[in-house]
DNA sequence: CGTCATTTGTGCGTATGTATA
DNA sequence: GTATACATACGCACAAATGAC
């Protein structure tokens, strides 16, 4: 019979492993802290060891706990990495494309004053690459080749943390693509729109670049907004 | 005697950890597809089943798999958001500053926008609570003081994305706090610049409130450049 | 320097809940 | 409805590492 009220059951290791967050966030156990051993949480959330090692573990793999052995598990981050993405990643259409937006627009004045000729020349080449929708095989292929583009231009920001994080959202775009393909009346920024924003890096026209990247994607934030 | 090569010893669960990583990112296993169970994967990598345990639970934790009790376990994604959250935490203080720029510049300018009265009665509130930093009791107090103001920037985005990222970062800068305290010659943005912000967003001036923030934040990216 | 208690690491066995054929 | 496959959870035992004495 189970419990007809709750539609899924949360295995016991998720339930241990929101107690944990909570003491954590909670500053009962401040930064730093030593937590009890692995019997004691045991006992004190009355679990077994295993289940308690489970949750700890992800916890040590999400950057909040660490785990030492022979000595005893420490917290080190009130923070947790992957509830940030999550929430990143359940944000609506609109705030996702806000956010890269935003990422597409810095990446293109950093790249505009900070590109090297190599830069330029891998930018350039993805471009005469891309091509125009119509030209392609399948969409899959052509936002595949629209991806490389984009993604050449935030590699000329020698910006690690910037890389990593674009990373994510183009892959996050993707997975989510069949949403945008569905609305046929969503702008689509054509070659001559992705031309002017590489010809603004080329000159270091940081300004020009912005712009030329606001005029591609804001529309498609516009239409979004609407709905 | 152990390995007097390897510093630290690696746990067996963070090499299955790695290794499934690796099928995943290989497309061995490709997004879709059921994974062998507990027991194959236990003889496979020649572990314990706690132990592959131990690595499921922390990769579907981070999105990449998900269990289904009674059926098996999937690939979802082929990211790691806690890869993309460590890459960028690890990244130099440049890059950090960089990041948290183009987040406070894209706020500010959207706060501009469409922030409502309410919005803005709570920044003007932090504003005058913050002061300067020679009123303060204590450093860290007044930092304190001063992230409620340009967390409440943020709010006025009603942007969640945008919200979540931020409330990382602004914990990430405040742990590395030591680093920035230490460079004496930083240049420290005064209240007079924090006031002109406010002023830009509370007129609907975007471009206004974004050179704001530009001119709070360039000096200190520039200076950390030279290092 | 070694001993010993503590703590985490690893593995195995077993019973139970759940989904699918 | 039953059987089977699978994940869930627990408990126990021993190994390995650490720190204190």
């Amino acid at each position: 019979m189970a419990s007809p009220l709750s539609i899924v059951r949360q295995p016991l290791v998720d339930i241990v492993i929101d107690r944990l967050r909570t003491l954590i966030t909670d500053k009962t156990w401040p930064v730093g802290e030593k937590i009890p051993n692995e019997a004691e949480l045991s006992q004190l959330f009355d679990v077994g060891r295993n289940t308690v090692r489970e949750a700890i573990r992800v916890l040590s793999h999400s950057g909040m706990l660490e785990v030492l052995q022979g000595d005893g598990t420490y917290v080190r981050s009130e923070i947790d990495p992957s509830e940030v993405m999550r929430q990143i990643s359940t944000s609506g259409l609109r705030e996702h494309f806000e956010l890269q937006f935003m990422l597409e627009s810095h990446a293109a004045s950093h790249a505009a004053t900070r590109s090297t000729p190599s830069d330029l020349r891998k930018i350039q080449k993805a471009l005469k690459n891309r091509g125009e929708i119509n030209d392609s095989s399948s969409i899959e292929e052509f936002i595949s080749r629209d991806m490389l583009f984009h993604n050449a231009i935030i590699e000329a920001t020698h910006n690690e943390a910037m890389k990593a994080l674009y990373r994510y959202f183009s892959l996050s775009v993707q997975q989510n693509l069949h949403h945008v393909l569905s609305l046929k009346d969503l702008p689509e920024p054509n070659l001559a729109a992705h031309q002017k924003l590489f010809d603004a890096i080329a000159a270091g026209d940081a300004e020009g670049a912005q712009n030329a990247v606001k005029s591609m994607l804001q529309p498609m934030i516009n239409k979004l907004s609407e709905l």
